[in-house]
RNA sequence: GGCAUCAUGGCCGAGUGGCUAGGCACAGCUCUGCAAAAGCUGCUACAGCGGUUCGAAUCCGCUUGAUGCCUCCA
């Protein structure tokens, strides 16, 4: 049975603005592309939501059984630092102002970012390219759109004659401008001699001697355009036409929008069905930003050394404060939202835990198939997670009846709970449970064990200032005691 | 300046032309030797001003504000 064919899926596509359903080109299969992060630095916050928002469109791709072939590139090369003709290569910068090898600042910055998504439990897309390991496929495409008119060489560089392609094509459909307004709103900006028009874009940059990403073309040494790589990389891997290209919100315009340019100059057509954009991340109601410090990187959210939040979050919690949101809206990290998140996804992993204890009853107070399909129809509405999430509070509470022995299910419905919400927790949101699982933890639990033993006695005998000198002092030190009918339980905070 | 998106209760955040989001906080209750934890119950909003409509927070217009892009950015 294949999920994926009960489940209709809407999504937003920023080509036409509305929620469209959502049809593979090939039934069963998907082709999606992401635009990757550029390694010149630490992997930021805000890479790590849009990647989050595409991780999760992944996760619930496969849960429904979609064969899905997920390409996110790693930009490591032609990321130039603005548009003018002496702009830099971001790597090439950052390895001139280190004064070490460009490649040594790719190995280090991809490491970083590979270790970032691991820790947030990221599942790793099928294909990830790099722009350095297909310059012969880009070159080739350079040529393509050469030869169809729509790309010139001046100087070694070769760019892309929007005004010429805006005569066949439409160029701005994705970010809804028209190239009329983009002449009249271009800033004059120096040292663009090259170029016929300010919104031509380099397909490829000739290499001053002192460049030392450089590779032969035909038209000089040199290195590629930025938005190039893309549209070489989801050709070779997707197709000239596929599913669905997804990336951050800022990228939309110019450089999705080239993209597309560059597909309907080279193979004469749009190449994705559909585009979704990941919206902002902010911090305290403002844009992140390294000149003004209102910035947080992963590494410092995740230790707590940080000035910004009062404590440590674990990445499930942050997955957690993420998925509250829709992936379209902008999102403000806050350290009041993070806790009333925290909050909330530790008591929902209590009603998880809860659920191996339950037992069968002889009928269902509850309709679980129906709760089940509310949860279905939250992510196919445009992977509505936080309508998911209002959904997993309602089964919290289901649960929480049936540990109380006021509702019962039937061991049918009770399976069938307990694995939908693995599912949508862990497969589909991809959040992990907190658990006590290393050794040192072990001895820690023993020893506490003993502590509640010992004020069992003390309560038993009447001894209250022993019992609640036990209890008050074990809360100093951060561990405290849960009183219930069953026993006590301790937690670690 | 241009284009685009958005403005929801104490806070965070969904959604819909008429009927409960959800989380956190807060209040009451249950439990408890007292607490804490946990559970149950309650809390009803949609920037401002016009318009369309039997009815709009939801559609349209204007105003105000925020954010993004227009120069590198997920």
């Amino acid at each position: 049975m294949s999920l994926h064919k009960e489940q209709q899926i809407k999504i937003y596509n920023t080509l036409s603005g509305k929620k469209e359903t959502f049809t593979p080109i090939e039934p069963g299969h998907i082709g999606m592309y992401v635009c990757g992060p550029t390694v010149y630095s630490n992997v930021h916050l805000g890479n790590v939501r849009t990647f989050m928002s595409f991780d999760m469109v992944f996760r619930y791709f496969k849960h429904l059984g979609y064969k899905v072939r997920y390409v996110r590139n790693i930009t490591d090369a032609g990321h130039l630092e603005n548009d003018a003709d002496a702009g830099e290569d971001k790597i090439t910068k950052k390895a001139r102002l280190e004064s070490i090898e460009p490649m040594e600042v790719v190995q280090r910055y991809t490491v970083d970012f590979h270790n970032t998504l691991n820790t947030f439990n990221f599942l790793p897309p099928s294909i990830e390219p790099t722009a350095t390991g297909h310059i012969i496929e880009q070159i080739e495409l350079v040529k393509k759109i050469i030869a169809n008119g729509f790309g010139y060489e001046v100087n070694g560089s070769v760019y892309f004659d929007v005004h010429k392609f805006n005569e066949s094509y439409t160029y701005g459909i994705l970010s809804k401008r028209k190239l009329e307004d983009l002449i009249h709103n271009t800033r004059a900006l120096d040292g663009q001699s090259d170029k016929k028009n300010p919104q031509d874009f380099a397909l490829w940059k000739k290499a001053e001697p002192q460049h030392i990403m450089r590779w032969p073309s035909p038209w000089s040494d040199g290195f590629p355009g930025w938005h190039l790589e893309c549209t070489t990389m989801s050709t070779k891997y997707l197709g000239e036409h596929f599913d669905i290209h997804g990336g951050g919100m800022d990228l939309k315009f110019p450089h999705h929008e080239c993209e597309i340019a560059q597909n309907e100059a080279a193979v004469g057509r749009s190449p994705v069905n559909f585009w979704m954009h990941a919206n902002m991340l902010e911090l305290n109601g403002q844009r992140m930003s390294k000149t003004t410090g209102n910035i947080i990187n992963p590494a410092e959210l995740l230790s707590g050394k940080n000035d910004i939040m009062s404590k440590a979050y674990s990445p499930s919690v942050i997955r957690f404060f993420i998925a509250q949101s829709s992936y379209r809206s902008i999102l403000d990290l806050t350290n009041d939202g993070l806790l009333s998140s925290e909050k909330g996804f530790l008591r929902l992993m209590d009603a998880i835990n809860a659920l191996d204890e339950l037992k069968a009853g002889t009928a269902s107070t509850f309709d679980i198939a129906e709760w089940q399909q509310r949860c279905y129809d939250a992510m196919n509405d445009d992977f509505n997670s936080p309508i998911l999430i209002a959904n997993l509070f309602e089964a919290v509470k289901y649960i929480n009846q049936l540990k109380e022995g006021t509702a019962t299910l039937t061991a049918e419905d009770l399976e069938l709970l307990k694995s939908s919400m693995h599912s949508f927790c862990f497969d589909i949101l991809g959040l992990e449970n907190v658990g006590i699982t290393d050794s040192s933890s072990e001895k820690l639990a023993g020893a506490v064990e003993l502590l509640i033993e010992l004020r069992q006695q003390a309560r038993a005998n009447k001894d209250f200032a022993l019992s609640d000198k036990i209890r008050d002092q074990l809360a100093e030190k951060g561990i405290q005691l849960n009183d219930s009918k069953e026993g006590t339980t301790f937690d670690v905070k």
